[in-house]
DNA sequence: GTGGTCTAGACCACA
DNA sequence: GTGGTCTAGACCACG
């Protein structure tokens, strides 16, 4: 599991540190049911914080992406189990893309062209092998 | 000039501002060349501190949706000068929603799916002018 | 006598004004003893403010570039009068042109770079008609 | 780090203190990758306000001098990624400099002698590696 | 302990 | 009256 991230951001470690494994999880890089490094092991690994894995793992758990066993560790959910599109989640991707449409309007950035965007993220992130 | 602002949200004030001015001039509630309220009138108006506005006019300014007129005072940018959809810019954009876009794979929200919600808000900003 | 103002600009009107007529004598286009227009003139000329006229002409005399007569009006010193190339005018240069320096340096544009561009100031500026 | 404030003088506080740094980047005396002291230490040491100090540290990561690390706090930028001789600067640059030609023109200080002061300034700041 | 945010009150330059 | 600057004190998110 590759982890980047940018100290110099101003999205703080532990969000990013939250995208990259959802991210994983979206690609399957990460499969349902693998088991992610220890806290300690992470934060060593990618030299941060104890308190900041801490954090980024226990949202994660909140918002159900992945499970903390008291044996087997931290794993990604089954896919069964993976949080699915509810109500609340609508809201808030509303609320985020608002203010991006917002700005894409003024700037000219037309529908069609944020679309192609997004398609190219779908394509950039989704899993490609189709078998 | 109608501002909604949550002030319990995790969201800066200063940036909710921002946003509801820049949906405003996308939506044409706000048009080029239009002035705003005063610092200090807007302030009072929504109840917050002078220094809050000040923030987010200031970073509008630098951004290029408004200019602060010696005369006139603040006011929107002309059509011609609103800043453009620069390579930055698109840096931006893609970094902002690709963890948006990972989440809803996650989620199974597909990218028809994404699409419509993208399109309903452009929709919903969008100047409507029907007559 | 063209004055051409950028009331978006940060820099004063009053600095502005005095520089337009600064760069006016440098270039020959205000010649010495050439009077300028009244205060009230040229603040309706140009659509500004009396006191902000007023401001600019103070402290033009007080430079020493203009002088005010109760009959004549306001006109350009005469070569003579004009000011020199003070102590204290050599400090003032210096403590201007310590920062522009400095981030020259820190940006790569060097000495014979920085060089040039003045020199073209100067034949930009300077009166081209030698007879 | 020595910063020298005149608390007195007619500019802002926190541009001398731009300029301090910048001078400081562009002498050496300050190095690529070095931390500077944070925001509450540089403030109480030359004994202005926080938010002052904040201020000069944010237009400095704005014009892309120094950066905010997550755990090495405010850093000198790597030497690459030092800002450039941009189209915008040079507009700048000449925007700065046209008033001081024209003054320098109408006291008859000419264009070796403004030349010799810049020569002079470069000297000064210019890192000395003599040994 | 750090930077980021918000509030509050004051003074000044500008127009 | 306007924006710009400075000070002061407080809380919070982050690491």
């Amino acid at each position: 599991m590759m982890i980047e991230l940018d100290l110099q951001s101003e999205i703080p470690i532990y969000t990013q540190l939250m995208d990259q494994i959802i991210e994983g999880i979206a690609s399957g890089r990460l499969e349902p049911g693998e088991s992610l490094p220890s806290v300690r092991s992470l934060a060593s690994d990618i030299g941060i914080n104890l308190h900041t894995v801490n954090k980024a793992y226990t949202l994660l758990k909140q918002e159900g992406f992945i499970q903390v066993h008291r044996k087997k560790g931290v794993i990604v959910v089954q896919k069964e189990e993976m949080p699915q599109v509810t109500e609340h989640y609508l809201a808030k991707l509303g609320q985020q893309l608002r203010p991006v449409v917002a700005e894409s309007l003024c700037r000219g950035l037309n529908q069609e062209q944020l679309t192609e965007i997004i398609a190219r993220l779908y394509n950039d992130i989704q899993p490609q092998d189709k078998e």
